[in-house]
RNA sequence: GCGGGGGUGUCGGAGUGGUCAAACGAGCAGGACUUAAGAUCCUGUAGCUUAGUGCUUGCGCAGGUUCGAAUCCUGUCCCCCGCACCA
């Protein structure tokens, strides 16, 4: 039989759509907020791999909305960004009309997935409805003093134009071109003061009960936060703050090592060591990023020297390639002996080495024939003054106590998260409501001149194109009225995603960013799915958005998502990430024509558990094909009478363990369940039966499941209908037993067929106490052909060959004929 | 270097202390139906043995704990992912 899923499809969406039954408002109702990622509109649309990421929150959503909760789903669109302003350069069109070409386009793509979004709450970052809240929200944090101007080294992609956040640089390389080297430029820049919220961002993971280990632990280690000591070292008569996760070694400090980034370098260097420091940053500035860390450690001396507070030896101050200018105080203290990097650098320029703890075994530069290295195990110290003899975790905290005491130093702690630029030197972003006015400096928009609206007419060519727009960059200062500029640069797109999730509860709302009322009604969410790759970037942003909102007042919790699934990866059936270039896209439009949407959304969970990266397989979807026929024709052909009570007890069961593998996202588990009940459904059963069958298969194939619905008689949307309870008291073990006892009797009995030809009878002998194990009906059901069963013990029994003396508790015996 | 995850049949993958290792799917082989193909259905798919219900091998490798281990512990090898000169 061939089946129209195309018309099924179009006249169920159609039906969802009209009567808005995914519309939903605040009540009494407990709710649940589920949410996937939005999408960054492009123009190739949606391919099968995107789609495998809404269904499985579209299964998720279909499945608590049957279980009585109001749930929140939405969809939007991160609508501003690069690839939009590029991609349209290239075509030669304005990215508002490629943008809305392509969210145009990804809307009617999604419907035809069949998911089960509330469309009215639709929202685009690209509209200035949206942004201008983005924009109040930065001068809130200009107001906070969370938003501020810096002059930094900073990371510039030449492909995109503009700067990125150290979020946005993965190995040296643009997060968007992968074959893009990052360069190091100096610029003013906006930033984010997300340091505020460190240490609150990090102490908190532990509060996110539902997150995978890795994506945890990659935040982790993004934050980065290291207890140690500060210690202050004297340079020419100032005091300079030097963090050290090693106090126990600041006996062994044979030199000092500043950044060459860093800004008060030239204040140290000697008018001597000038011109060579001078070439030496030249050398720098001219190798990227990735070079550098490749580089061998290099640097000079500036002239300057420090004093160590513990013993006032006076130690060389050198500018190295290797220190980070914004970690700590961008300077470090080295100790050779006990550190390899300054190992390494003391050894190229025949710097001193002091041996400041002596190895617990054995003394590792004396070992002949060993190449040196810095140890930097236990030990207890040496050449440490008072502190020699003390193991060196204990002096850990003794050197400190020792510094604090005279206020040499302290107990500190470091983070390696840094501030986020939020300024891009591009056009398609939100516009930094910012003024510059010679008089009165940096003065921000007013909140009733909001939204600063992007300019429509702009030319693209080299550099941002609003700085070519006089309309908008010639401005009156808000503060004195005279002839000001506005900021022509624009936000980092991970703005607009830093909040949409609350917007969501409110999309539509002109006077606030949203109301407090029905933020608190739907967040925090529930259940927020997306790709690991986000770990260190969206993901730690909305966290810190979250933190920043609430202490404005806005909200009352501290976390957005408590729970986070990430999806795995569809890949191509070559094994590859799906892609463009490579050739390997399945479109979703294509395999709906060929199997049907429903048969692509079972496909997608049936392979794996949907953490797990999967691959495309053409043949595979044949099996889902398969069994959706088989679910069809068996729907055309059943008769409805009374329910037996063997098909409920497995219905029963059924219901049982797919809604504990729903809850937790076992859907490839749950297939497999309801694949098993299809099995043993009977060609004649109850309504209430074959509709549960379809409650289960709904979140999985819903057109098809409402379809059949129908047929059944049934009147209302099989999409809000409520979710099958087990009823325990109806599953019975037995049958489960007789099942098991049948199917080996079966397989025995085969198993002798194929050993001896010849014979087409067969006798069975059970014990009397199994007569229920094995019983006749179900046998006959099973097996198909004409069997004789007798108890042993059953005198006008057949059995010429005396086998029911073999007969053993669980083995029947069995005689051919 | 630091951190996270993982190694199970021909393949994708279930199973995390026992009562069944390989559910379910895919592939392959044989059979039924059919003029044929497809679809569908049945059977098989580690080895040996056998009128079945038996034995052996087996969950990266090597040990250990246990009456009992794919599952727990120790060591070891390999793979994937993230970060990386963070002092």
């Amino acid at each position: 039989m061939d089946y129209d899923f195309k018309a099924i499809e179009k006249k169920w969406q159609k039906r969802w759509e009209e009567k808005k039954i995914f519309e939903v408002k605040e009540s009494k109702k407990k709710k649940f907020y589920i949410l996937e990622m939005f999408p960054y509109p492009s123009a190739s649309g949606l391919h099968m791999g995107h789609a495998f990421n809404y269904v499985v929150g579209d299964r998720y959503a279909r499945f608590k909305r049957m279980n009585g909760f109001n749930v929140l789903y939405p969809m939007g669109y991160d609508s501003l960004g690069l690839p939009a302003e590029n991609a349209a350069i290239k075509a030669g069109i304005h990215p508002r009309e490629y943008t809305e070409k392509s969210i145009e386009n990804f809307i009617r793509q999604q419907k035809e997935l069949g998911l089960s979004y509330d469309w009215s709450r639709i929202i685009k970052t690209s509209t200035p409805d949206y942004y201008k809240w983005d924009q109040w929200i930065f001068l809130k944090m200009y107001e906070k003093g969370l938003a501020y101007r810096k002059k930094a080294p900073v990371n510039w992609c030449p492909k995109c134009n503009t700067v990125l956040a150290n979020e946005q640089v993965h190995n040296g390389k643009c997060w968007r071109h992968e074959d893009t080297k990052i360069e190091t430029r100096y610029l003013e820049q906006w930033f984010f003061r997300i340091t505020d919220y460190a240490e609150e961002l990090n102490d908190k993971i532990g509060d996110l009960k539902n997150w995978t280990e890795d994506v945890k632990a990659m935040q982790k280690n993004w934050i980065g936060k290291s207890y140690g000591t500060e210690i202050y070292f004297e340079i020419n008569g100032k005091k300079w703050p030097i963090f050290t996760t090693r106090p126990d070694t600041i006996f062994g400090v044979t030199f000092m090592v500043i950044s060459a980034q860093h800004p008060e370098l030239m204040d140290l260097v000697t008018k001597k060591q000038k011109k060579e420091v001078e070439r030496f940053l030249k050398k720098i500035k001219s190798t990227s990023k990735k070079d550098m860390e490749e580089l061998e450690k290099e640097g000079v001396f500036t002239g300057a020297y420090a004093i160590n507070p513990v013993n006032k030896e006076k130690i060389p101050v050198w500018v190295g390639n290797f220190v980070i200018a914004d970690y700590g105080s961008g300077m470090v203290m080295a100790v050779p002996a006990h550190d390899q990097r300054d190992f390494e650098f003391a050894e190229k320029y025949k710097l001193p080495v002091k041996i400041v703890i002596e190895p617990i075994n054995y003394d590792i530069y004396e070992r002949k024939g060993q190449i040196p290295r810095a140890y930097s195990g236990e030990g207890n110290l040496v050449n440490s003054g008072k502190f020699s003899g003390v193991n060196n975790e204990k002096a850990k905290k003794e050197i400190t106590k020792y510094l604090s005491k005279r206020k040499l130093g302290k107990k500190a702690v470091q983070y390696k998260l840094r501030d986020w630029l939020v300024s891009r030197q591009r056009y398609w972003g939100t516009p930094i409501p910012m003024v510059y006015c010679d008089k009165c400096g940096i003065v921000p928009v007013p909140e009733k001149d909001l939204p600063v609206k992007l300019p429509e007419k702009v030319k693209f060519g080299k550099g941002n194109p609003l700085e070519t727009v006089k309309d908008f960059v010639n401005v009156k200062c808000p503060n004195c009225g005279r002839k000001a500029k506005r900021e022509t640069d624009t936000m980092d797109t991970f703005v607009n995603s830093s909040w949409y999730f609350l917007r969501y509860c409110d999309p539509k709302n002109k006077k606030k960013i949203f109301d407090k009322e029905k933020v608190k009604y739907w967040m925090p969410i529930d259940q927020y799915i997306g790709g690991k790759e986000h770990a260190c970037m969206h993901l730690i942003y909305f966290r810190f958005y979250t933190k920043f909102l609430r202490d404005l007042g806005l909200l009352d919790f501290d976390e957005p998502a408590l729970n986070l699934f990430n999806q795995g990866m569809l890949h191509g059936e070559d094994g590859y990430v799906m892609s463009k270039s490579r050739g390997n896209v399945v479109l979703p439009e294509e395999v709906s024509a060929k199997y049907g949407i429903d048969t692509a959304r079972l496909f997608l969970v049936s392979m794996a558990s949907p953490d797990k990266d999967i691959d495309w397989s053409d043949k595979g979807i044949q099996g889902s094909l398969r069994f959706i026929k088989k679910i069809i024709d068996y729907f055309s052909r059943v008769k409805i009478d009374k329910a037996d009570v063997r098909t409920e007890s497995k219905l029963n069961k059924v219901i049982l363990e797919i809604t504990e593998y729903l809850n937790n996202f076992k859907y490839n588990l749950a297939v497999i369940k309801l694949r098993e009940l299809f099995e043993v459904l009977p060609e004649k059963t109850s309504k209430e039966v074959l509709g549960d069958f379809l409650k289960l298969l709904s979140p999985f194939c819903p057109h098809i499941a409402e379809e059949l619905w129908e047929k059944l008689g049934c009147k209302n949307f099989l999409s809000l209908e409520k979710w099958p309870k087990a009823d325990k008291k109806k599953i019975k073990k037995i049958f489960e037993k007789q099942e098991q006892a049948i199917d080996k009797l079966i397989s025995d009995i085969n198993h002798i067929f194929k050993l001896v030809s010849g014979k087409n009878k067969i006798y069975v002998y059970i014990l009397p106490n199994e007569k229920e194990l094995y019983d006749i009906g179900l046998l006959n059901k099973k097996f198909g052909k004409q069997i004789n069963i007798f108890t042993v013990n059953d005198k006008s029994k057949y059995d010429p060959s005396n086998m029911s003396k073999k007969v053993k508790p669980g083995r029947p015996a069995i005689y051919l004929e």
